[in-house]
DNA sequence: TCCACTTATACTCATACAGAGCAAAAGAAC
DNA sequence: GTTCTTTTGCTCTGTATGAGTATAAGTGGA
């Protein structure tokens, strides 16, 4: 037997790739027989010259994507993350990348976040799955944990706490380990039952990467104006609030976003407008020396 | 010739761990022949059953040091980021661990930041260094790119910018690019000039991985409660205040200071007071409780 | 043509909070 | 006691935010 040891370790790249468009904010995914499942490959050691390249390559190569903006996200390399795979371990470094929506490979397609996660939108309010399912199965799991009585009121927001848009990861993980999400139950070979909370289940610990990438970028649109690379050269500052509303998962001021963003110097107007249904809007568009002259400009924090 | 087949990829830990003593901000190293390094090691697939506790194994094996809060930090995955390993591609996740200060075993020691980065410490105004040798040194190498320019401009705060602690990475970069900092020679084989700007080079790319968790410290000062980790039980205000204008970089009023942290219901009184050279002060707790308490509490953002 | 409706935009007001400084309190050193 | 040092309490001001009111400028239908 020779040239083929054991490969103890394997490291992949898994892209986490974001547009919004009609008001949904959607995540690149590739079909598989089963669950979907991110776009995704190793690293050629060799050939690619960067972690952030070979993420680059690879969404091309499954989705035909080229993308703009690109950040890293987080390592994960837990034992027994892909239970699936057995001997090998696996490593893997995940990319946060946004892009103005196009149309993908016929293999690949665009998944809403909030089908991943319906109780993250709250632009129309609490959804009700959270009282109406989630926090009853919650608060029988958590029991008298103090610890998970805490954190249950923390990242659902029960009892007076107020909803913090940023915990997707938190709240993932609690319904992760309270039994609520299918990965439960496939990580443990276990058939996953019937009465699940609403939710679409993804390959691996793909949701769980996804939701580290909603928490992120959600913390990073009140201080990096990150939210124009998901938009096109012209836009509203109607379409520019809902999409950060999309993001943010909640709803939005309209007078106070606008003279927030005007205040920051983030955007001009080019003279041009559109017609909305309505008094037609004036048109703008991101301006880039912000930069440069802004200490550090973002969308503030009124959410 | 059988059984060493090339190593392709290898996966190494580093801990970036922190500690402030007498003011200073410290992070713990391992003595080499030539230049100090971070505690590092590879992961052992088999034992090793997340990277987190991979790098406290590492970290207690060569420091002796048992940690107590630590968070990954950064992957760290370019070609040629170790030029002096050859053929093989190393990749490393960094983590920052804090501590409150002890003794590490003798192969080991603590490292000032302010020694690695002279030009990050503003706590008694801006530092010398940077107007008498830096930023002339950086302007003729900007020259009229009007990209390095405003690079320049915002992580050096030249031209009326406002200082911005958390750039530490940017403004080590942009040194590393310009010549200013030893690694850049180093790392192509060639000898250090003399007349470099002061700062301690480390092995490998080691400064730079510190310069992220500086940045990344200083920025997560402001929205979580993580100073705490670096204090004894008890406390009085000024010493709190003192470790994290320690780890800011500047200097804070002290007045709003008091009133900050008092009004975010992070500390509580004790009634034992602690003499200091004028009027006793009184001694604090951390509470824990805020966790659960406040939606996301923190040393607010008047830094 | 006029009216109802929709969306965009301008402005006001109360409150909270950050930045800055003054002043008193409580000990130590002499 | 007096002086010095550090802690602690409090005030004042400007600015930013949250919330609401009012007006502008279109569309579509009666």
């Amino acid at each position: 037997m020779t040239g083929s040891l054991p490969l103890v370790l394997s490291l992949t790249l898994d892209g986490v790739i974001v547009a919004v468009t009609e008001d949904t904010p959607r995540v690149l995914t590739v079909r598989t027989e089963s669950y979907p499942r991110l776009p995704s490959g190793p690293l050629e050691p060799d050939t690619d010259p960067t972690l952030e390249l070979a993420v680059r390559r690879w969404v091309e190569e499954q989705t035909g994507l080229e993308l703009g903006y690109i950040e890293q996200l987080y390592t994960f390399g837990d034992a027994g993350r892909r239970p699936e795979v057995g001997d090998a371990r696996m490593l893997s470094v995940a990319y946060l990348g946004l892009v103005a929506e196009t149309d993908p490979a016929a293999s690949a397609g665009w998944t809403d976040w909030y089908d991943l996660f319906p109780w993250e939108d709250h632009r129309t309010g609490r959804p009700r799955v959270i009282d109406d399912i989630i926090v009853p199965r919650l608060t029988s799991w958590v029991g008298s944990d103090r610890d998970r009585v805490a954190r249950m009121r923390r990242t659902f927001a029960t009892a007076d706490f107020p909803w913090d848009g940023v915990r997707v990861l938190e709240r993932y993980e609690l319904m992760y380990e309270a039994g609520l999400v299918a990965e439960s139950f496939v990580d443990r070979n276990l058939p996953a039952p019937n009465h699940l909370p609403p939710g679409v289940a993804m390959a691996s610990d793909h949701r769980r990467i996804i939701a580290t990438a909603v928490g992120r970028l959600r913390g990073k649109l009140t201080y990096r104006p990150v939210v124009f690379e998901l938009l096109p050269e012209e836009f509203t500052l109607s379409v520019l609030q809902r999409v950060v509303e999309a993001l943010a998962g909640v709803p939005l001021h309209k007078q106070n976003f606008r003279r927030l963003v005007e205040r920051a110097g983030l955007v001009e107007g080019t003279g041009a407008t559109a017609s909305t249904g309505g008094r037609p809007a004036e048109l703008f568009r991101f301006r880039r020396e912000v930069t440069s002259e802004q200490p550090r400009p973002g969308i503030g924090r009124p959410w």
